[in-house]
DNA sequence: TATTGTTATACTCTATAACTATA
DNA sequence: TATAGTTATAGAGTATAACAATA
């Protein structure tokens, strides 16, 4: 008697063990997954993930520079440049010549801008209570982060 | 009296709180972060996460063909091609014309390549005990794990 | 007809170097 | 000298289409 009970056809199964063991392999298919998953609910908004989160910061630290908002982000602020030319283009985003240091653009959201993230916010917390209910509700969630914090 | 203390300069920080309760975006960060630590341990081996992944898989099923082990790691079997073709021109891979189907390779392990990924192994072993005693021990990491795969 | 491996190709994301205008 | 924004560019990673050989 080799296992217990096999009913299905079954193929036969690759031997996985080794790298579904392994802290990174598991933590990169499960970003790929929530990522597939934003994708899919933010196409009609057409905004990608770093686009969102952009949005975001810069609707809660008005004013801020370019160099600040990319950096928070860990994004180059070589490739913030196109992102941001992106959302201003859309109406989203405006650049203001800042005051007081004439290099720097202070970064502030359009009034369209605000409705738009308004709703990208309402289909993200969304999005994002049904990842807490696969978690397992609001604690385990919790747990997950603080896990996180650990690896970062 | 503003705050209760803040002693060090400080600057003035950024407002992150919406971006950092994100799930799918501390998940991105973790991720990164534990690939940016494969990459500087692993770089005396020039090896790539996908790549030790692929022998791993290999090592534990020999014989099966490209398909195979590039749908269980999540690759497209065209990107595949140059992965192995890379691994076979270090000596560390054979493709051998199936018996049965004569469209199809299997995939073995060379001598030179069990060596390889013996040292590979116990590199990796090294990097994934560090990740677990930053998790807090065994048990946290399978918490981890228990959630991720909850996401995926 | 369908599948295996392959080539070609394109698109996104990321990383670096170098320029300009300001400080 | 150093910094902010910018441009150009190159390298990964990933996605699709199409082909030849074989099933």
């Amino acid at each position: 008697m080799p296992t217990v009970a096999s009913p299905s056809p079954a193929e036969d199964a690759l031997e996985t063990g080794a790298t579904a063991s392994i802290v990174g392999y598991r933590l990169r298919r499960a970003q790929l997954s929530v990522f597939q998953k934003f994708h899919a609910v933010f196409e009609e908004l057409k905004l990608r993930p770093a686009e969102y989160s952009v949005l975001v910061l810069i609707a809660d630290n008005p004013g801020r520079k370019q160099t600040e908002i990319a950096e928070a982000l860990g994004i180059k602020r070589a490739n913030f440049v196109t992102l941001v030319h992106g959302l201003e283009e859309r109406g989203l985003v405006e650049r203001v010549p800042s005051a007081n240091d004439r290099r720097a653009n202070a970064l502030h959201l359009t009034r369209a801008g605000e409705a738009f993230l308004a709703h990208a916010r309402a289909v993200h917390t969304a999005m994002e209570d049904e990842l807490v209910a696969r978690l397992g509700g609001a604690q385990a969630r919790d747990r997950l982060l603080a896990l996180l914090d650990r690896l970062t």
